[in-house]
DNA sequence: TATAATTTTAACACTATTTTAATACGCAAT
DNA sequence: ATTGCGTATTAAAATAGTGTTAAAATTATA
């Protein structure tokens, strides 16, 4: 998850105050005065969410709030002096999380940001599970089965196993998954390589020693073979 | 999607507002007068959001907030008197979606609940309770059970054990699990863990020194192993 | 305030994993 | 066939991680 921010409001003490605001908080803010900067800048920048101002020179704020729902997903809270009943509906309806009035209290702000971040839905992750012929790994419950058997790896088998699966199909050098794993000081330290991949191939392989899964590319690395059938 | 809601205030006069209110825009409206009835009546009802009132005769509102979060996603909204930011911020990271002071809008209120209602689309079944094998944890009550006789577990045991439940299957790392139930300072206190663990094992385990429910995932956490039979 | 319960800290025994080292293997070039 | 190089295999040594217990500190309770 980002910590990035659009803030949409045409006037510069706001855009102030709520940028120190929000940075110190652990925020990254991009700041937009148009409704029209507002939809672009949404669209460039993917913020995590979006605090959205409803008097724009350029737009109605409920109608950028429209526009923005169309297609953006994460949060937009809505920042107005306006507190009537009507509007804070309209806004709501219109799509906002939460609708705060101003002057507001920035702690409950950002309270209310958590709020809205907490209550969003679960991000779809990345690879969730990776299958080829015998060997399954799941990724969420960091389980590894050959035949539906689960194994057990210890953590650096695993971290290895986990970077040869991510980059399956192409030729990792040596140091690449040395650094990957075991952190740059150690790029040079291939032994640990073959100790490793040969600790990974009794568990994994058939027959550990006619790899059909972890290959060597002698004097260069090894290569995973294997997609992902799911 | 059901239209089953619980409404907990100890105001007759509240209630019966909030009542009428809700049942002429299509809910059906349960009241909890106090903080215990909430807890129950919202386990059974599997109400599709939840209005609560912070002034309740035999407990803390929050506290009431906090144990309903601990099995209860769907949104919970506060309607309170209290209007200070203090008690608002605590509401919200307590796991309220939304604080509404009174005197409430009506449709203000109904706005939000449509706001918090949309933002979290899926709606979840409360999961009440756990049982596998010899063990039985009752998330309401916080009973726990092992072979149907009933085991005292300390608060921080029972925080310990509830994470593990709650996200059973798939292995936790020492820093998730102390930052959830230690809180964010307290993400390398490793050996708090072992020490807790180990008293889980002693009351939990049949066999401590060989556990079949949490297992050490050596050099990256651990993982609780049985899938409710509910 | 005294007492009990719980949490935190510390010490030590034990286990698992990682690293190192020694040796064997396979293949290509001479 | 022999040499040389990179790789595989194995096991012992070193290190890191875990289990266990109990005392000290803290917090809750009467």
């Amino acid at each position: 998850m980002n910590d990035r921010v659009v803030v949409v409001d045409d006037e510069n003490s706001n855009q102030r105050l709520l940028k120190v605001c929000l940075s110190s908080h652990g925020y990254e803010v991009v700041s937009a005065i148009t409704g029209h900067d507002a939809l672009v800048l949404t669209a460039q920048w993917q913020p995590c969410f979006v605090l959205l101002d409803l008097g724009l020179p350029d737009m109605d704020g409920i109608e950028v709030l429209k526009r923005l729902r169309e297609w953006y997903e994460n949060p937009i809270l809505i920042l107005s002096v306006r507190s009537d009943e009507e509007q804070i509906v309209a806004g709501l309806d219109a799509g906002a999380n939460d609708y705060v009035t101003k002057p507001f209290n920035t702690s409950e702000l950002l309270a209310r940001i958590r709020a809205s971040l907490r209550s969003q839905s679960p991000q779809k992750e990345a690879v969730k599970d990776f299958q080829a012929s015998h060997l399954r790994v799941d990724f969420i419950t960091r389980q590894v089965f050959v035949k539906e058997q689960e194994i057990k790896l210890t953590a650096i088998q695993y971290e290895v196993l986990r970077y040869f699966i991510q980059h399956a199909g192409r030729t990792i050098t040596h140091k690449q998954i040395l650094k990957a794993v075991w952190g740059p000081n150690a790029a040079h330290q291939n032994q640990y390589l073959r100790v490793y991949v040969n600790q990974l191939r009794q568990k994994i392989e058939e027959n550990s020693t006619r790899p059909t899964l972890l290959i060597t590319e002698s004097g260069v690395g090894y290569r995973f073979c294997g997609k992902s059938d799911s």
